[in-house]
DNA sequence: CTTAAAACATACTAATTAGTATGTTATTTA
DNA sequence: TAAATAACATACTAATTAGTATGTTTTAAG
């Protein structure tokens, strides 16, 4: 019961891999397999069908690295702020898992999988508000702490933010390249000043 | 050549409505011709094949309707401040050609299409390209009469904003609702206001 | 060491896909 | 009005797809 779990996971660390690169209808079982090395007996067996697979990598492997890479850097700092800002430089810039050409992978998932699996919607509707609530909630420690005006709506400027962060994703994906990152940055850095 | 003018926009017109419902991978040929009425030998008359359509589509059909709905209800403007703002709101809450639950076009096309079609990558940078340089361009002209600071930096404001939409969108689609619009909309409505 | 179940492997199927080959009908143009 | 070509229609193909049926091998418990 070990070595199963590890098959397990491997396929669905190549699927992720596969799918984060060529979408999900495009990466076909046949792909998963020639790439895992492994058969499509042990492919239904550790899975009903591929939809399954799919939402095990959206709470299998995303959840988990959303809570690591996303959301525990932003907790136990001092300056909200300078802490939500270093995420984003670290995610858009120095992350290496995230590739500029493949944007973000929850939304690419979320664009491809809304319009028919509502069990994707819902999935991803989770980790989305994990990511939220653990913005608005350094947000509002900052205004405790006087880093952040008493008037701001966090919630309202965390929406704001993850919604900047997936558009300059896709526009990354358009460009191929990070450079449009930087400018985006800037802005961002100023946006977040006026918080302050 | 006129009614064969016809049925090609008309196959180009509900080929975008299935796309941009379903997905280009997921809007089959086979699904366009069954709701344009049309048969196969049309299809292929009209077409080299599927990407060639899709392309199209951007070129025909997205460019204009960029033109008209994205740039057009910027310029002579007053305040361009307030211009982008009713932008933004007249596109995420009152255009009923752009649903909430199939979120941006253009975004969904970035993000299906790029990592496989370069044409495809380079017909969206280009109505991309021409959004950002409306947006730039009426900021600019709001810096000379006063109504936008000396020293913002408009092509990062564009980007920022552009950002900002795609975002949404995407998050619109997740939720299946406009209800995430609406503080988006305030947010940005704060944002803009920092620009003056 | 046996045996039963877990963990895979192989060989298929039925449906769907983009695209083609070969027609027929409509529309110009001379 | 006749012939040429534009504009379609029908019937196919080969490849790919998710999924299944039926195996064989590995592992673990008694």
């Amino acid at each position: 019961m070990k070595k199963a779990e590890a098959t397990r996971l491997n396929m669905l660390e190549k699927s992720f891999e596969l799918i984060y690169a060529k979408g999900y209808q495009n990466a076909s079982i046949d792909d998963i397999l020639a790439t895992t090395q492994v058969t499509k007996g042990a492919f239904y067996y550790h899975f009903k069908n591929k939809d399954e697979m799919g939402l095990a990598i959206i709470n299998e492997l995303m959840k988990p690295t959303l809570a690591k890479s996303f959301i525990e850097p932003l907790q136990n700092t001092k300056n909200p702020l300078d802490a939500i800002y270093n995420l984003m430089y670290h995610l858009l810039i120095e992350n290496d898992f995230l590739k500029v050409e493949y944007g973000c992978p929850a939304a690419n998932f979320t664009q491809e999988m809304t319009p028919w699996n509502e069990d994707f919607s819902k999935a991803l509707n989770e980790i989305t508000q994990e990511w939220l609530k653990a913005i608005t909630a350094v947000l509002e420690e900052g205004k405790k702490t006087g880093y952040i005006r008493k008037d701001v709506n966090t919630k309202q400027t965390s929406l704001f933010v993850l919604s900047g962060y997936w558009g300059i994703r896709n526009f990354g994906k358009l460009a191929n390249s990070k450079e449009v990152y930087l400018p985006y940055l800037e802005e961002f850095k100023m946006y977040l000043n006026t918080l302050k």
